[in-house]
DNA sequence: CACTTTTGTGACAATTAAATCATAAGGTCA
DNA sequence: TGACCTTATGATTTAATTGTCACAAAAGTG
């Protein structure tokens, strides 16, 4: 999921980290130097790097800093036994995005690792209003408008149905697709139940003559909802 | 702009931090014991407690607990001159935001403020009075003012649900997210508990035929407060 | 053009969530 | 202690989403 970049001479640690990293599905690279460091920031482009402060050959501080010099698009954590003042202020001040002192459970760094992942991707989620020609959707608010300007609840079978076609607009989703996204694979709805949600949204978006969003099913395979 | 409340025995540091969040412009309370504390919240009401760990007549963990029982709408920082791997541990896992070994600087302090304040709603700020038609809503106060200038006090949960609706106004919020927010992963009240608060709010909110202010239910998600 | 298969549709039934109401548990305070 | 408030829950009613069916329409097929 995320390359990861462990600068950490000590190895046991260094290596703990990287395997439990590793296992929950992380790319790792462990340098124990700061040269060893650079040559794989180089070559892996990590998108996170844990560092040490106590290196054998440079700070971490000069190492970060030097890192960040030749890219800035990485999300910088210490891990550091100093647990001096003035040290860990100027670890922020490089760009850190957190400072860990050692010692620490794995458990803290999984903590406060998920923390940082949050606020990183708030890309998952769609924009407040969608809008098509005179359609309009709003995913989290359950509604979308028509072409007369009348404002339409979507029930929440409704606006997941649609969110998936919307997903993959211009792209056919399987009616198998539907059912085990919408309905998980322990319900069996008939094939009808289907139709009759595409014939709900249908009634919505063919109020736009223009059809700036109109679904389209596909024979034996699916629906296609398709943005003009 | 924030209220505050600092637990610290140590007298220096208490004042230093009361007196510098105070010269940037929060609202700061400093305790020097857990009972003291406890007094403070229920007086205060504070968005942010700043929390030692060793305190002389009860654990901070402990205290926090107990904070937590009372009110989850708060953010929790640990700081401690502990540096017990497990204890950091125990501390994420009451749902503090971040957990800070001492010696720090003041710096890291706002440091981490900062970052937290950027990620966390719960310290965006209300207006003194939001009103909106006839009904007004003080959420420091506690208190709401229905379309017949009623001054209606709400509970504890009342406002804390309101407040979350409010926040996401126009969207959805599930129920589990009610639940999760208002309660805590913790614990489970019965889907009927969440129904009641949301009787009490519409009570009020429905004085005003206009309907300025309206919870709608969304069937299998949850609610939803639409501002008119 | 028949014939088959798939899809569309409205009506209706099943299901399940929400509203309501009554009431209890637990805390707080005089 | 008893009055009072907040919070929680269970039973029952109410209502809307959801699912199915029967049949019509449309689209493929040889």
């Amino acid at each position: 999921m995320l390359n990861i970049l462990i600068v950490e001479d000590e190895e046991n640690l260094g290596i703990t980290l990287s395997e439990y990293l590793t296992s929950i599905g992380h790319q790792c690279h462990w340098a124990a130097t700061g040269s060893q460091a650079k040559k794989i920031f180089n070559e892996q482009n990590p998108q996170l790097v844990l560092m040490d402060i106590g290196l054998p050959d440079i700070s971490g501080l000069d190492l970060a800093k030097f890192l960040r010099n030749i890219r800035k698009d990485f999300v910088l954590l210490f891990l550091s036994a100093l647990n001096d003042p003035e040290i860990k202020v100027q670890g922020f001040e490089i760009g850190a995005e957190d400072y860990i002192t050692k010692p620490f459970a794995l458990k803290e760094l999984i903590i406060r690792l998920d923390r940082i992942m949050k606020t990183q991707s708030i890309l998952d989620s769609w924009p407040e209003e969608i809008i098509h020609g005179p359609l309009k959707i709003w995913f989290k608010r359950f509604e979308v408008m028509d072409a007369n300007n009348n404002l339409i609840p979507l029930s929440q079978k409704e606006c997941a149905i649609l969110e998936l076609l919307y997903k993959h607009k211009n792209d056919a989703v399987t009616r198998d697709e539907i059912i085990e996204k919408i309905w998980g694979d322990d319900k069996f709805p008939s094939n009808r139940t289907v139709d009759n949600y595409i014939v709900r949204l249908r009634r919505w978006c063919e109020t736009d003559e223009a059809k700036s969003i109109e679904i389209q099913s596909i024979r034996s395979i699916g629906y296609k909802l398709i943005i003009n």
